[in-house]
DNA sequence: GAAAGCCATGTTGTATACCATTTGATGACG
DNA sequence: CGTCATCAAATGGTATACAACATGGCTTTC
């Protein structure tokens, strides 16, 4: 993950968990987050929630309006479009450098990622959705924290950070959920036999499927 | 620019003062910030230079080290190169829903910035570089807030932020800065007659050149 | 009875105080 | 003489306290 990332701190913890809270939809966009009801349900002061915040806020996460609080962003759907498209551009280029730079340690972790994947995606039961955003994200990150650009590594965590995923994976059906397996899968054999064109081609065709699902979603709900 | 920008706050403050103080080189890449020192200088107390170092971190232009402090992130040719690629097709993107969407008040705003660049161009004396560097960033700006979508918006002020801007322009030369003026130009005509094509490519072309700039300062740096 | 102003309450914004961790110096011991 | 342990000072991390501002209800006045 992040350089930035280290769960022993408060403001981390504060982070993650209320990062995860919009994620899920407890919290929901438009809503208010008083900082002294989330620092009591975190066990936490304000200082670090505030802090958190601020991070989300710089991510486009939430909103802080000047002395009125601090509120979750709503997304319309052209938006979330619009940021699939940016996602696809700037992760097919992700993957393309990650082809060319990754090392042994990083191909482990990944292929690790895709064993537990599989396993999920081949689980009978439902709904492996909360588990699979995790590793999902966890795939993504180590293809671009391969590329050694820091600055490119900030923005992709920027883009994919919020309701992005949750929005596409929320209606996968067990089908869906293995061919996102599959795509990983050949997203990672391009990159470990270094094929550049391959890598990028493949992480685009993965990222504008899920955008294909955000689209279904919105004719779905128009009926 | 942005919505959370009021400088009526103090952490307002502090992120445009240490954000200067970082573009201008008197906070060197590599160098330690101390929260306190910082405070002092500023008038401030800890808690909103904090806030500020919190914004900038998730910007990529300053590290928190857990426990040993927060230092100014150094930016390696290869990566500010990269950058620019990054921004290139990111800007490019922007100004083809600028194209699109646009509205009269923004045009004027573009065209005003126009104005005052034209001018400072056209003045004699050698070293418009920190004027025109805000100009340059409120034209963008403008055009990235014109598309209308917050988390694009929220990207691109990531890429864009500091040292980037200013080692492009540090060697512009007179003929330099009244070349970009005629692109800047070019991108406001597309833009304002609804040319998406046009105004996608005037601002790749507009980027690519400032990236040029960097690759030939490497060059003579290499000598 | 309605509108306008004022006050009580809650919440954000900022400052300060306290605790934990790092770090460099000093000195003891091998 | 060098190395390691210990301790103190400095600094970051967090909590709390205080000030500024916004909001909703109540009273007062017309």
């Amino acid at each position: 993950m992040t350089a930035t990332e280290d769960t022993s701190t408060a403001h981390q913890k504060a982070y993650e968990r209320i990062h995860e809270l919009i994620l899920t939809g407890k919290l929901a966009p438009g809503e208010r987050l008083r900082e002294r009801n989330l620092g009591a349900l975190l066990g936490l002061s304000r200082t670090p929630v505030r802090e958190a915040l601020r991070r989300l806020s710089s991510e486009g996460t939430v909103r802080f309006e000047p002395n009125r609080g601090v509120y979750v962003e709503e997304i319309d759907r052209g938006e979330l479009l619009e940021i699939f498209d940016i996602g696809a551009a700037l992760e097919s280029r992700c993957a393309r450098l990650a082809a060319r730079k990754i090392g042994s340690e990083a191909i482990g972790v990944l292929e690790a990622c895709l064993d537990e994947m599989t396993k999920l995606a081949r689980r009978p039961g439902g709904e492996p959705e909360p588990d699979y955003v995790k590793l999902d994200k966890r795939f993504h990150s180590t293809i671009v924290a391969a590329t050694g650009n820091r600055k490119l590594q900030a923005l992709v965590e920027h883009v994919v950070s919020l309701p992005v995923l949750s929005s596409a994976f929320r209606q996968y059906g067990p089908a869906d959920f293995r061919r996102s397996v599959r795509q990983h899968g050949e997203i990672f054999e391009a990159i470990r036999s270094g094929d550049e064109a391959w890598a990028e081609v493949a992480m685009r065709n993965h990222i504008l499927t899920g955008r294909n699902a955000v689209v279904k979603q919105d004719r779905t709900a128009a009926r």
